[in-house]
DNA sequence: AGGGCACCAGAACGAGTGTTCATGTTGTCC
DNA sequence: GGACAACATGAACACTCGTTCTGGTGCCCT
């Protein structure tokens, strides 16, 4: 399984894959889409130009796939959190913003490829993604409607809140540093309040 | 003056120096900065690629002088407006948030060349701009102090706090549209809420 | 009148791009 | 043992890139 810390992909059934798509994000993360070559993705993953070609058909295409793998996995650990978590929507929407800040902090780079390159795909691919990303904020929303319903969360702007959190947590990515003065415990602790501050929910003091 | 629609770069004394700003930031938040090539710009400023020459010395220093112009546009819209508020921290934040706001609104392009494509600038470009836009999160980061400072602002993090409502404001950009339901007062009054809440001050209802 | 300056454009250069091709090598199933 | 698929490689192609070069306008200043 992939842990808390290490590459995105951690394997596949195919020889070079994982460390295809993991240079890949590394090359996209760091120079961005356009400004990493191919040739950089194949000395990053310790194989030949050509080679690339036999997993994957085009530069977009590996970006993609790419990209796939960093949603479920993004996906696939916030389900997990709400599952666990209790039933009222305060510690389910606790439970899903500690979760997105676990993957924004363990794949700082995958996080921004995902939210800066998206735009490079072809347009079904892109189309397909979004709707991915739509699928883990509309987790957001259903909880957010929840405590709004149930008068929980007070805020007026209860349709965009979500929105508005879920950017804040994607923009960790572009600061965070593992060796700087915030834990990840910490951090995630601390935008859980955030989120569950701007929604005006009742906070313990 | 740059009101409040139209482009970035109003004028300045050389000729064509305002439509090739313009045209850069077009095409570098459209197709970025890798993405897009200086014949691009050149096409879209209506000059040859050559004369490009005659007035930046090169991509990353045309790059660098568009930001240079949005930051000091973005900068002196929030001072203005903080200027203009009271005294007390909530209505100086209130309306620090709706003027940067209004400013991405205005500029959603320009927003998003200005995060998403500073890393490509040469290594003192990039620190000087990154320089000039902690001096804006430095203003917010003071009205939050002072906020904290007089208990208004009941967040145990405000250390970080200015840097999460700054980025959930700068990600309006990846995501408003003029046509859409929201309209540019209706969005600055929810997001300066969002703010105030976030920052666990006690809010009219 | 004429020198200088700001502005402009077309052609060219060398480097780097994504992708394809031809050609192995390896291991696995019948 | 031999066919076949998966995996690997270096060389090449057609193209685009940022930048420079050469040459040329028109306008202002003295």
């Amino acid at each position: 399984m992939n842990t808390r810390s290490g590459a995105l992909v951690a394997d596949t059934g195919r020889r070079n894959e994982a460390a295809i798509l993991n240079a890949a994000i590394q090359a996209f993360g760091t120079q961005g889409f356009n400004g990493a070559s191919m040739r950089d993705v194949a000395r990053g993953a310790d194989t030949s130009l050509s080679n690339l070609y036999n997993y994957f058909p085009s530069k977009s295409k590996l970006l993609a796939a790419a990209l796939r793998h960093a949603n479920a996995e993004l996906r696939g650990r916030i389900l997990a959190a709400v599952e666990l978590a209790g039933d009222d929507a305060p510690s389910r929407l606790r439970e899903a913003v500690r979760a997105h800040v676990g993957f924004v902090v363990d794949h700082r780079t995958a996080t921004l490829v995902a939210t800066n390159e998206l735009r490079y795909l072809d347009p079904e691919d892109r189309a397909a993604l979004v709707e991915d990303r739509d699928a883990t904020q509309a987790t957001f929303e259903q909880i957010v409607a929840q405590g709004s319903a149930d008068g929980t969360f007070r805020t007026p702007y209860a349709g965009d809140a979500a929105r508005a959190i879920l950017s804040t947590v994607a923009a960790i990515a572009t600061w965070y540093r593992p060796d700087g003065p915030l834990g990840r415990g910490q951090l995630a602790e601390q935008y859980a309040r955030f989120a569950l501050a701007l929604l005006e929910a009742p906070l313990a003091r």
